[in-house]
DNA sequence: AGGCAGGTGGCCA
DNA sequence: TGGCCACCTGCC
């Protein structure tokens, strides 16, 4: 499916690393995930690049779903090849270090709900709330496998509920952003079409969302690989490589869109993945 | 066993 | 603007 090989260690990076939160391991190498009303496996496959799988009944939309999901009709070779790494050593180390990292094009809808729910929280326990929230509140999509709620879905679901899956004060943000969205048909679809520096501002003006979920939302979910979301390991790591001690964070992601360019969201996914793979993060 | 966590919003100088 | 703190609660 992919033009490049993807080792196991970046296909962990890219559907474990902070992306998205609903992608599992199973035995042998293989990753589950689900995303909009698609289930799939994937598996490296050395030079034969990633084997998917999906429930038969659901193999014609995710054959044509998953490609866009990775977003295989964007040139990732090239997209790397125009961020700085010619005059930043650290860069190129990371772009060495994992050959065919990319960012995910996700639904925009799952992407906020997510993202929501991601404040003060790690990877694993914001997986667990996604997941409590689709086994309870979406549809279920093959026995056992629910999707996430959509919002005209959210907005039926009171904010205690949505506190029982583990939300704890996120609840009421994203119980005040599905009334919202609720009052305003085509709202979120409409980001797709602004520039982005108005989407963000359009994004912001929801309950819960701020300067990192924003960027977070516009880089996952709308392909704006401009946004440079800054949280605080993002902080840490630009102090420790690119010496900026006592930046402030919107300081941060101006200096990361000037120096690491278009896709300066796709040099961030590499800086992480390296920090991580450090034993940090 | 208890502190801490991949932010945000509101309040204060 | 810039700093500080409450907000929930399940993990390590």
């Amino acid at each position: 499916m992919l033009r490049e090989p993807l080792s196991p260690a970046v296909l962990a990076e890219v559907v474990d690393g902070g992306q998205t939160f609903r992608w599992n391991r199973l035995p042998d190498g293989v990753w589950q995930g689900v995303w909009a009303g698609c289930v799939a496996r994937l598996k490296p496959a050395g030079s034969d690049g990633l084997l998917w799988s999906a429930p038969q009944e659901l193999a014609g939309i995710v054959a044509d779903g998953l490609p866009a999901y990775f977003g295989t009709m964007l040139r990732f070779d090239r997209l790397v090849d125009d961020l700085p790494w010619r005059s930043d050593a650290h860069l190129a180390r990371c772009l060495k270090a994992f050959p065919g990292l990319r960012l995910l094009r996700q639904p925009l809808e799952e992407t906020l709900l997510c993202f929501l729910c991601s404040a003060t929280k790690q990877i694993v326990q914001i997986k667990q709330m996604v997941e409590l929230l689709a086994q309870r509140h979406g549809r279920e999509i093959v026995p056992g496998i629910h999707r996430l709620p959509t919002w005209a879905e959210l907005a039926t679901v009171s904010e205690e509920a949505l506190r029982s899956c583990q939300l704890g004060f996120r609840a009421r943000y994203v119980s005040q952003t599905a009334q919202i969205l609720a009052e305003k048909a085509g709202w979120l679809d409409q980001l797709e079409y602004l520039p982005y520096r108005e989407a963000k501002e359009r994004l912001r003006e929801l309950p819960g969302v701020g300067e990192k979920v924003a960027d977070c939302v516009l880089l996952f979910g709308a392909g704006r690989f401009e946004a440079f979301p800054v949280d605080v390991w993002i902080t840490k790591t630009m102090e420790l490589r690119y010496e900026l001690d006592g930046w402030a964070p919107q300081q941060i992601a101006h200096f990361g869109r000037m120096h690491f360019g278009a896709c300066a969201g796709l040099a961030q996914q590499y800086l992480f993945a390296w920090e991580r793979a450090q034993g940090r993060g």
